[in-house]
DNA sequence: AAGGCGGGGCA
DNA sequence: TGCCCAGCCTT
């Protein structure tokens, strides 16, 4: 296995993918790649990658952003924590760092947001450091080559496979050693039929010579996904609306919504308009706009939304007195950052309108 | 050690 | 539909 450093070196000078964070050794683009890049696909993180940073071109920029521009620029990635984090680490770095980006693995794995993979991205790509990379690429490829059991989500699997990236480490050019081990697993060792026709390390490779490449790697978790029901109201009063900004420890944290109930199982509109009377005493007219199913990876989503109407004006504004929402003119809905399920069928529930 | 956190692409 | 993606944080 000495030479397999050598092979993937070689093989990606000549089919490595051009990115825009590799044309660069500023650590702090580095850093915004590789927190946009964590459980996202390359293709889906660009464009954010470039408005990112126009908006925010530098440590200081992030550290002063408003939470709303910083979400503004997030929405539709998800893992939103990954936003405020990166933010929190950027005002740490301006505090306590004099707004220049760690110089060493160990310090800059204590930033928020920044793990074991982040750490070795940055330490490597921006300052050669010899760490190695263990992202989901380098478990594939490790795991097949050598046909390792291992179940990559569990304790002894991150174990044996950090510890064997790093042998393997190129310490001469740690930096391009990373890059290729990634892209050979996102370019040729793929999930799904990995192209091992042209892999420049198949003859190393354990399950190519069995053929059982599709085995691996292994992994012991396995994923359910829990059913909710929410039940959204849209108030709508002279051009507008009633929204709520998300918070505790949920999805979607910090982005906005219309007010929420949720319930075990599908409410009606007759039971929206009883539990409203109840709450608000109140009387109201309730009608079913919209129902979605939305699919999250551990959660799926059912989404019923409603219109509803107060009889009088006065009524409305007691109401809302009483609550802790806020409104927004329906001309300035494009301003705030919603979930892709309520985004996406804005043109559906609102009356027509330019946003 | 386990559970939670988005959204999109692909077979 | 299920799996995967340049993972990390909290409990």
């Amino acid at each position: 296995m000495t030479n397999f450093p050598e092979q993937i070196r070689e093989w990606y000078f000549q089919h490595g993918r051009k990115l825009p964070w590799r044309e660069t050794k500023d650590p702090y683009k580095i850093w915004i790649s590789e927190i946009i890049l964590q459980q996202t696909r390359v293709d889906q993180g660009m464009e954010y990658f470039h408005r990112f940073i126009k908006a925010f071109p530098n440590v200081k920029s992030l550290a002063k952003a408003s939470e709303t521009k910083l979400m503004q620029l997030w929405q539709g990635l998800g893992y939103y924590s990954r936003a405020r984090n990166l933010q929190y680490a950027a005002q740490t770095i301006v505090n306590e760092h004099n707004a220049t980006i760690p110089q060493t693995y160990k310090k800059i794995k204590t930033l928020k947001g920044i793990g074991p993979y982040t750490a070795a991205a940055i330490a490597s790509f921006a300052y050669n450091l010899p760490h190695a990379v263990v992202d989901g690429n380098v478990y594939r490829v490790l795991s097949r080559i050598y046909a390792k059991d291992i179940p990559i989500d569990s304790s002894e699997g991150e174990k044996f496979f950090s510890s064997l990236a790093n042998e393997l480490l190129d310490k001469k050019d740690p930096a391009t050693h990373n890059q290729a081990i990634m892209d050979l697993g996102a370019l040729v060792c793929k999930p799904a039929k990995p192209l091992c026709g042209h892999c420049p390390v198949n003859l190393l490779c354990a399950a190519f010579a069995t053929g059982t490449q599709q085995n691996y790697p292994v992994k012991g978790k396995r994923i359910t996904r829990k059913i909710r029901h929410l039940n959204f109201l849209v108030f709508i009063r002279n051009e507008q609306i009633v929204i709520e900004k998300r918070s505790g420890n949920d999805i979607w944290k910090g982005l906005f919504q219309f007010p929420v109930f949720e319930s075990t199982e599908p409410f009606t509109t007759a039971l929206i308009k009883t539990h409203l009377k109840t709450k608000t005493q109140l009387s109201v007219e309730v009608t079913k706009l919209l129902e979605k199913k939305h699919l999250l990876t551990h959660q799926e989503l059912h989404a019923v939304f409603f219109r509803v109407e107060f009889t009088s004006a006065k009524d409305f504004r007691e109401w809302f007195n009483t609550t802790s929402y806020e409104t927004i003119a329906l001309n300035r809905l494009n301003k705030i950052p919603f979930p892709q399920l309520i985004k996406k069928n804005l043109k559906k529930l609102l009356p027509p309108c330019e946003y």
